[in-house]
DNA sequence: TTGTACGCGTTATCAG
DNA sequence: CTGATAACGCGTACAA
C-alpha cells in the first residue's frame, strides 16, 4: 500500500496513536510525503513544538530539542517553503535582474550578491533583462508574484511601471551600478559621469587634444550614457569635442573584433585622434590588438584606455589604462542593504562605490610631431 | 472571531457594497495588502472564479473575464505565490547550482538556463558552490527547503548525501558539463575525456612527442580531472607521457598571470616540450602571452592549446586552437529536460553535446631542430 | 459556466 | 516551556 509514514514512536505513543485514529487513516495514506505532523507524532510532541525546535532552538528544552532532531533526520524532513513563506509573510528570496552575466562585473556582483544573501539564509532569485526595459519589468514582476523580500536593480531608467509597481509592493530595493544622489530610490555604484570624466581630464593632461571613442550602445543603458556624457563635459571643459569620424559604436556589446574594426577606420582619418577612450575591456584590448597589428605604438603613436579592468588588460604586450569597477563590492553591499531593509536595522541608503582610474603602459602623452 | 469566510456576494455591484459593510471596517483595515477575495468582491464574483479567470482563461465567460482583469489591474492585485505554491504543490521555481559565474561558459548556461524557463513561466534559483561539495550540499538543501521543482547542478561528483537527498524529494535533476551514459542521473555537457584524447591525438598526429601542461586543480572538479585522463590516455596510447617538469598547476582557477609564470618554467626544461596543452582558454592566453615576450614562435617554436573559446583567443596575434564547449546549448537543454520532466513529457535523458575542436594557427608541427 | 467549502504545511497566538 | 488551534491566500473537487 505504499509509503506508510507510521513511526508511533513509543514513548507518549498513547497521544500519537489517539491522535491517528482520531484523524482517521485517510489522512494519513493521502500524505505523499512527510510533514511537520509526522514528525510531531513520531516524536511525541505537538506541531507547535516541532516548529520552535528548528526555528528559535533556544526556546525548546534540551530533551525535546534532541529528541525532535533525531526524529527530523530519521525522516528526513525538509520543511515546506511555500507554507512557511505563507505563514510567515516572507518569502526568504531577494530577486535581482541585471542586464546580462557575460559581463565580468555583472557576474562577480551575482556571485557577491549570492554569497552575501546566503550569510542571512537568504536566497538569490536570478533574471537578466538582456538590456530590455519590458523584459525588466516582466521579470521584476515575475519576482515580485514569488514574493521576493527585495529587488535588486541596474541602473536607475527603468520601464514607467516598474516604481509604482515596487512602491505597492512595499519591498526595498536598490539600483546598482550607478550613483546619483538624485535618485530617490537607493543606489550603489561608482558615478559614472565622474570616473570617465577624470579619466577624459587625465588624458587632457598629459596633453591630448584628438580623441577618438569606441563606445557601446547607450539605448536602455544609462550607465553608458553618463560615461559618453562624462567624456563630453571633460572636453567640453577645454573647449574640445570628440569629431564624428573619431567616433564608432560597436553593435555587440563588448566585442573584440568589431573594436578592431573601429578602430582601424577611426585611425584612417585625418587628422587622426592621439588617444582613444573605449566603452569597456574588450573594445580596449580590441583596439590595442588591432593597434599593434597596424604596427602603431601604444602609446607612442596612440594612447589607448578602457574602462572595466579584466586580468587581460594587464597581461596584454602593453598592459592598458583603465577604470576599476568593484563588480563584488557593489554586490555585496548591495545585498547588506537590502538585508538590513528588511530586517528593519539602520543602514545608509547611497553609497558611492570609488571607480579608480588604473594607470597603466597605454597611456601617455600625444606623439610630438602630431600630424 | 476574527476572519469570516462568507462572500455572501450575490451577484454584483449590490452585494459588492453589502459585504463590505457586513465584514465591518477592522477586517478591511487589517488586510495590508489586496488578496484574491478583495479582487472577487470587487468584481462581484467568487474567488473561484477570479482563480479560473487567470489560470484557466478559456473556461471562463468573456464577460466575466474582461471585468475581472481590469479589476484586477485597477486593483493592482499581484498574486501570492507563496500561496499558490502551497496550493499548487508546485514552486514554479528551478534550482541551479554551479562552481563559480566567473567562467564565462557557467555565465553563458545560467543565462540560457534564466531565459529557457522563464519562456515556461518558470524562474531560476541561483547559487555557487564555489567548487566545494559540502557548499554545494547546502544550497541545494536550501533549493529543496524553498520547494524548487527541478535541481541543476554542474558536474557528476557530488556531496555523498546529495544523491539520496534528491530521490527522497522526487524533483527532476540533471548533471551539467558532463556526460557520462554510466550516470545514472541524466546528465547533458561534452565528454571531457574524450575532447582532450582527441585534442591530444591531433597534436601527436602533427608530430608532437614532448607535451607540456597547465592544468588547474582537479580537487572536487571531476571535468577537469576528466579532460586530464583523456590526455594521459591519448599520450599512454603511444607510449607517451607528460613529465612532471613539464607539468605545471596554477592556484587560481584561471590566471593569466600564473599561466606565463608556469608557461616560462616548463620552457626552461631540457629538453622542453613542444606543445603545451592548457586547461582553460585563459590559461592558454597566458601562455601565448609569455611565448610571445620570451621571444618564442608560436607555432613554430611551440605549439598551444587551449580549452574553452572566448573572443580574446582567436584575436591573439597567433589565434589559438581550442574546444569549443557550447554553455548556452547545455544549459538550453537543462532547462528543457527539466522542465519536460516536471510535465511530465517524454523526452530524452541523456544528452551529449559536441566540443569542437578549433583549430587556429596556434597549433602545428614540430619544430624541426626539436632540441 | 459559476459558487461553496475545504485543504495545502507552517507559524503565531494564547492559554495552560 | 508546551499544546491546541486559528490564520496565511490561493486552487479545486464538488455541487448547483
Amino acid at each position: 500500500m505504499g509509503r506508510t509514514e507510521r513511526n508511533w514512536s513509543s514513548s507518549k505513543g498513547e497521544a500519537g496513536g489517539r491522535a491517528e485514529f482520531e484523524r482517521g487513516a485517510s489522512a494519513e495514506q493521502s500524505r505523499l510525503s512527510i510533514g511537520l505532523r509526522d514528525v510531531a507524532r513520531a516524536a511525541g510532541v505537538s506541531t507547535a513544538t516541532v516548529s520552535r525546535a528548528i526555528n528559535r532552538p533556544d526556546i525548546v528544552s534540551d530533551e525535546l530539542r534532541t529528541r525532535i532532531s533525531a526524529v527530523i533526520d530519521h525522516l528526513g524532513w525538509v520543511p515546506d517553503g511555500a507554507a512557511r513563506a505563507l505563514a510567515t509573510r516572507r518569502s526568504g528570496a531577494v530577486g535581482a535582474v541585471f542586464p546580462t552575466l557575460s559581463h565580468g562585473d555583472f557576474a562577480r556582483a551575482a556571485t557577491a550578491l549570492q554569497r552575501e544573501l546566503l550569510a542571512e539564509n537568504y536566497i538569490l532569485l536570478l533574471a537578466c533583462s538582456e538590456y530590455d526595459p519590458a523584459q525588466e519589468l516582466r521579470q521584476v514582476r515575475k519576482f515580485l508574484e514569488r514574493g521576493v523580500d527585495g529587488m535588486i536593480l541596474v541602473g536607475h531608467a527603468h520601464h514607467a511601471d516598474l516604481p509604482g509597481l515596487l512602491r505597492r509592493q512595499r519591498i526595498p530595493s536598490i539600483n546598482t551600478f550607478v550613483f546619483n544622489r538624485d535618485d530617490p530610490t537607493s543606489s550603489i555604484g561608482p558615478d559614472n559621469h565622474k570616473a570617465l570624466a577624470e579619466l577624459t581630464q587625465y588624458l587632457v593632461k598629459l596633453g591630448h587634444i584628438r580623441f577618438g571613442v569606441i563606445g557601446q550602445s547607450t539605448t536602455n543603458n544609462d550607465r553608458a550614457a553618463a560615461r559618453l556624457a562624462g567624456i563630453r563635459d571633460a572636453l567640453g571643459r577645454h573647449g574640445l569635442a570628440v569629431r564624428p569620424m573619431h567616433w564608432g559604436e560597436g553593435l555587440e556589446l563588448s566585442s573584440v573584433t568589431e573594436a578592431r574594426a573601429i578602430f582601424r577606420r577611426i585611425m584612417k582619418a585625418s587628422p587622426r585622434p592621439t588617444a582613444i577612450l573605449c566603452a569597456n575591456a574588450y573594445l580596449a584590448v580590441g583596439a590595442e590588438l588591432e593597434a599593434l597589428a597596424m604596427g602603431l605604438a601604444v602609446p607612442g603613436d596612440v594612447s589607448i584606455v578602457g574602462y572595466d579592468d579584466t586580468e587581460v588588460m594587464s597581461e596584454l604586450p602593453v598592459p592598458i589604462t583603465t577604470v576599476r569597477v568593484p563588480g563584488d563590492e557593489v554586490g555585496r553591499r548591495a545585498a547588506r542593504y537590502i538585508l538590513a531593509q528588511i530586517f528593519r536595522r539602520v543602514h545608509e541608503t547611497v553609497f558611492e562605490c570609488d571607480a579608480q582610474i588604473i594607470v597603466r603602459a597605454s597611456s601617455g602623452p600625444p606623439p610630438r610631431r602630431a600630424k
